[in-house]
RNA sequence: GGCCACGUGGCGGAGUGGUGACGCAGCGGUCUGCAAAACCGUUUACCCCGGUUCAAUUCCGGGCGUGGCCUCCA
């Protein structure tokens, strides 16, 4: 079964194996992780949920030990700093200190959000501020290839350089200058070009470079982390589709310009937007939601479903209906799948996957597989049944509810159908509802 | 303003130049003291206007709508 995979940088669904030079001994991928300044919300949940299927699905197909995955933390950004400016403000103390203070509790956050999500820890989760040396070499290294210039401070990357720039996003030079919104720093040669380092003033966090103390810009990052920890070319890097341009366009001109030309990435992977019940999601309009809220009223693993229920390159309406469906079909599943003793993982599923990570398609099959290979379909997408378990075990004395349900059905044998209803409704008042089958009785939690 | 993506039945959501995926809901049934659950069966579709074609939901052009990028953003 050969993997295809749409590739942003040629529109078309491309095979990691057709790539003179790939390794299936050592498949690298790369995604831009958060920057770590505030709770991540439901529009970052999805390219974690989405290429961790891709990480688990790659383990498969090649085998676990074959598979490197960095997912960096950023912990270097103006927005990190202008929030750390006001905590140290507030307190009178250190800026640096506020900065790292901000970034670890976020950090932190952040794992403990994606790992309810039923993603896998990544091979390696860098953190920016332990790259800053390479981030520096590379940079003088880019300024050695005659890729980048020195100003006032600052490093700029002269886009006239690199006579290809532009063709992740399909834009030419002409059409982005003529379109720019950019305020143009007199220190500029072009108005595209754009900021390897800065300055920073005594107030803000910096490191000390051959250009003075100061810090990186956005996009130089991932690409020093992704060549210190992966190499020069690796097979898949993704990210949000909204990284396209800039941030993407300028990790590529930054990578091949310091390596020969090289390509960064063989694979770019996009992922699609996503609305919260039809409107875009923003804090003026209150729809602004994030993991840790819904990680309140719902198991991780039903945002996880409902999240692959659609296409990753779809864009998506996150609706709390849809989540009700995906929370009710996950509950069936599960129900069905746990007695499996031996999972398998089906043809018609693995092939949907393998066509584009086609989730919704791979699910559809799920529905009319047999018992084992749901059970296997599942666990390769990563569903294990922990979250629902302590969401139904939640608040709930299980010994009560057995006696009651023991004590009803005494009634309903005795035929006093009034105490054995009066029992269930007792127990529905609660939350609890009752399901009587075949092998006996059994009980959910209500939603 | 420039560039780009998407628009499928009551809802979610794949896919395809010609035999109406799949799920939810609904409806009918089996089971049940009843209800729920489970199981079986089943109704409803491709935004609008042109074009290409023997044939278009599927290809092309235009329109409308939603969203994205061009500035920080998954």
């Amino acid at each position: 079964m050969t993997l295809r995979l749409h590739n942003t940088l040629t529109k078309t669904k491309d095979a990691l194996e057709d790539f003179p030079g790939f390794d299936r001994t050592n498949v690298r991928m790369y995604v831009c992780g958060p920057t770590v300044y505030d709770y991540a919300h439901i529009g970052n949940a999805r390219p974690v949920i989405v290429f961790d299927v891709v990480f688990r699905l790659l383990r498969h197909l090649y085998g676990a030990a074959h598979v490197n995955y960095v997912r960096n933390i950023t912990d270097i950004d103006d927005k990190i700093n202008a929030r750390a400016a006001e905590l140290a403000a507030a307190r009178g103390s250190d800026v640096e200190a506020a900065r790292a203070e901000i970034t670890a509790a976020t950090a932190g956050q952040y794992l403990q959000d994606v790992t309810a999500l039923g993603c896998l820890p990544p091979t390696h989760t860098p953190r920016a501020t332990d790259y800053v040396r390479e981030m520096v070499a590379m940079i003088e290294t880019l300024i050695a290839a005659g890729h980048a210039y020195a100003a006032e401070g600052h490093v700029l990357y002269d886009v006239s350089s690199k006579p290809d720039y532009g063709k992740l996003a399909r834009r030419s030079l002409d059409e982005m200058i003529a379109g720019a919104r950019v305020d143009v720093a007199p220190y500029k040669k072009s108005p595209m070009d754009f900021v390897l380092w800065k300055p920073s003033d005594a107030a803000t966090p910096g490191w000390p470079s051959p250009w003075g103390r100061g810090r990186p810009g956005w996009h130089i990052e991932c690409s020093a982390m992704g060549a210190a920890l992966l190499g020069e070319t690796f097979d898949v890097h993704g990210g949000g589709i909204d990284l396209v341009f800039p941030h993407h366009e300028n990790e590529i001109a930054q990578s091949e310009g310091a390596h020969q030309g090289h390509p960064l990435a063989r694979i770019w992977m996009h992922n699609g937007f996503l609305q919260v019940e039809g409107e875009k999601m923003s804090k003026s309009l209150g729809n602004f939601v994030t993991i840790n809220q819904l990680l309140q009223d719902w198991p991780g693993e039903v945002l996880r479903f409902n999240m692959l229920r659609s296409h990753y390159r779809q864009p998506m309406d996150w609706t709390v209906a849809g989540m009700t469906e995906s929370w009710k079909t996950l509950e069936r599943w599960y129900a069905i799948a746990e007695p499996v003793a031996g999972p398998r993982v089906g043809a018609a599923f693995l092939a949907a996957l393998c066509d584009d990570l086609n989730t919704p398609q791979a699910i559809a099959e799920l529905h009319r597989a047999p018992e084992d290979e749901l059970a296997g379909g599942l666990g390769l997408l990563g569903f294990s049944n922990v979250q629902l378990r302590i969401a139904a075990k939640k608040a709930v004395d299980t010994t009560a509810i057995a006696d009651a349900i023991a004590a009803r059905n005494e009634a309903r044998k005795a035929k006093n159908f009034r105490e054995s209803d009066r029992i269930r409704d007792a127990l529905l008042a609660q939350g609890i509802v009752l399901k009587d089958g075949p092998g006996g009785t059994t009980w959910e939690v209500k939603r």
